[in-house]
RNA sequence: CGGGGCGUGGCGCAGUUUGGCUAGCGCGUCGGCUUUGGGAGCCGAAGGUCGCCGGUUCAAGUCCGGCCGCCCCGACCA
């Protein structure tokens, strides 16, 4: 390919609403290009470079057994309705109508489509397991698109999604897809972290994500520093500490005025003491009963703990009138002493190591101070509920402390188990004639997000640093003269000669001033830069240099394809 | 949706405070000459409803009102 062939448009400078390098180099480079908030072009450099992420994906899923199909993406209402989350999922789907008036959705993720083409198709334990997969585009009307490609309203997915007989074959199934991630990232050139993380609306347990450790990620995860150790910043739990034996109570509680203080900072404040010796008592509405969830007052509670221990999906604050029915008082003065018997109490596991410390009253204006657990007040049960913070003692091992670190997602595998092939239909004979459930898993990776993460971990000062496995072209040849008619022949011919080894190569021959070429090839990022000038007429050598570390070669011009192609196997 | 910032040729910006005459600058683009191993020089040229609508005024890029769009921070997810 030569450049004045091709499609490239550099800009001299980055546009001035690209914040993270990703998004500032994707777009100067011209490989990108909004068309609205979380709406891109990808030209034609992108579009190879999309591509070949997704030829690595399409050869690892292949290779672990899955089969590629393609799926619409409009998807009917009723399809939807049938799994109960035309209402629910989140962000809601964009939805349009038909001519006929008929309901559609822009398809966010194909669990319903699969999973009826599947139960049509599937009859017989023995015709399991499958698993299938596509590569699509995807719509999600998100609430606040950011940073380029990282989020956006649409892009490019691969979900796959397997079906087995029982949980002994979904575990094989979501073995492979496991590995199959595994060697995708690394032959893109992602170092990723696999980390413990929350199912999220599509329901499902033993999920992981893959994450790119990356300070403009999106993402929290918490990992170890001793041991293996890895999380999401919505379920990482930390070790408990010790509860404190009951009866080291310093003396009776007593109920102080603590006026307008509605807020733990407010209460440190007027109390003097710290937010460590508060506890909190948020009230929370699970289905049509109520909870009182207990954290230390620097601590932040985590809904989704709660909402996993209570084994609920509906849960939520309680509502400012409720709060003052409960506690028959303002907000802000909940405590866990004298609330309605109703009220389950659960505390989280610190609570059990306070001792005299202060909770609201359930009166407005006051606090009581001086209360102990188990004497003045007693959780009906204990569990983790409050989020992890930096420094935390790690649940898996004896002395390690969590730390936190940004991340961008990249994948996630779920095990769904038998939600969908229950609401759908999807069902098989198994051995003894009897109708089962087909038990599913579910696998996604973020493609077209993969692309700015490989730039996020991969670029410099100077532009993109591509992966040979996944740069638009391996090597770049800067013709500096093409005017010179036996450069430009030269130049020429090892293009062609390098093009028939199956090399993907690309001939810069713009007329355009030496320093331009190797500025937009540094940009670009081409992992092999090929430099012919009046120099190589001299001294008969052409130049290399390579991008990563700019490594430079010279090799002599007559052997010069067949050691380009050496240079790049081991790149 | 809440909070903050920004909308002026393809890209980056000035001008808006204090309204005033043909709306400027750099890059890019087109033509010409020179130059030619790290974003060239000179000459000439094209390209703009100043986000949109309405209002105030003799006069609006500039003041007022409404709307739209984009970016960033918070609740979601590949």
């Amino acid at each position: 390919m030569r450049v004045t062939e091709f499609y490239i448009h550099t800009l001299r400078e980055a546009p001035s609403d690209a914040q993270i390098p990703s998004d500032r180099l994707l777009r100067r480079a011209g490989f990108i290009r909004p068309v609205a908030a979380g709406v891109f072009n990808y030209l034609p450099l992108g579009y190879i470079v999309l591509r070949r992420i997704e030829q690595i994906v399409r050869e690892e899923m292949n290779a672990a057994g899955a089969v590629e199909l393609f799926m619409p993406v409009m998807q009917p209402r009723e399809l939807w309705e049938r799994s109960g989350r035309w209402d629910t999922f989140e962000p809601q789907p964009l939805r349009f109508k038909d001519r006929t008036g008929r309901e559609f959705c822009m398809g966010p993720t194909h669990e319903e489509v699969i999973t009826t083409l599947v139960a049509d198709d599937i009859t017989s334990y023995k015709q399991l397991p499958v698993t299938l997969y596509q590569i699509q585009t995807k719509f999600r009307d998100e609430i606040r698109p950011r940073g380029g490609l990282i989020r956006v309203k649409e892009f490019t997915m691969k979900d796959a999604y397997s079906f087995d007989l029982d949980r002994a074959g979904l575990d094989l199934s979501y073995d492979k897809m496991y590995e199959a991630y595994v060697r995708i990232f690394d032959r893109c050139g992602l170092q990723v972290e696999v980390v413990l993380a929350e199912a999220g609306s599509m329901g499902g347990f033993d999920t992981r994500e893959f994450m790119l450790i990356c300070e403009n990620g999106e993402d929290t995860v918490f990992k170890c520093d001793a041991c293996e150790y890895a999380s999401n910043a919505d379920c990482a739990s930390s070790r408990p500490p010790q509860p404190l034996p009951a009866g080291d109570a310093a003396g009776p509680p007593e109920l102080v005025d603590t006026p307008g203080a509605k807020t733990i900072e407010a209460v440190t404040r007027m109390l003097d003491t710290t937010a460590d010796r508060l506890v909190k008592t948020l009230l929370c509405r699970a289905g049509d009963r109520f909870v009182a969830a207990l954290v230390r007052g620097d601590r932040e509670l985590n809904e989704g703990k709660l909402a996993a221990y209570l084994q609920t999906e509906d849960l939520r604050m309680a509502n400012d009138e409720e709060v003052e029915r409960l506690t028959r008082a303002q907000v802000g003065y909940a405590g866990p002493i004298g609330l309605p018997e109703a009220v389950t109490i659960v505390a989280d596991h610190e609570i059990a190591a306070m001792q005299d410390c202060v909770v609201g009253a359930n009166k407005t204006d006051a606090h009581i101070v001086g209360a102990n657990v188990g004497v003045d007040f007693r959780p009906d049960d204990y569990a983790d509920l409050r989020y992890v913070v930096a420094g935390d003692p790690c649940s898996e091992c004896e002395d390690g402390r969590l730390q936190g670190y940004r991340a961008i997602e990249l994948a996630h595998i779920f095990k769904l188990g038998t939600k969908y092939s229950e609401a759908l239909g999807a069902l098989v004979q198994d051995e003894s004639g009897r109708q089962r459930a087909m038990v599913m898993g579910c696998y996604g990776v973020g493609v077209s997000r993969m692309m700015a993460a490989i730039v996020e971990q991969s670029h410099d000062d100077k532009g993109i640093i591509w992966p040979r496995a996944v740069a638009p072209f391996e090597v770049v040849i800067l013709l500096l003269d093409p005017d010179d008619a036996d450069l430009a022949i030269g130049a020429a011919r090892l293009h062609d000669q390098l093009e028939a080894r199956g090399c993907r190569v690309l001939l810069d021959d713009r007329q355009e001033r030496a320093g331009v070429k190797f500025n937009d090839a540094e940009l670009i990022g081409y992992p092999l830069r090929v430099v012919l000038g009046k120099r190589t007429k001299d001294s008969g050598q052409i130049e290399l240099q390579r991008r990563r570390d700019g490594e430079q070669f010279n090799v002599p011009t007559d052997a010069a394809a067949d050691d380009i192609m050496g240079i790049l196997q081991e790149l």
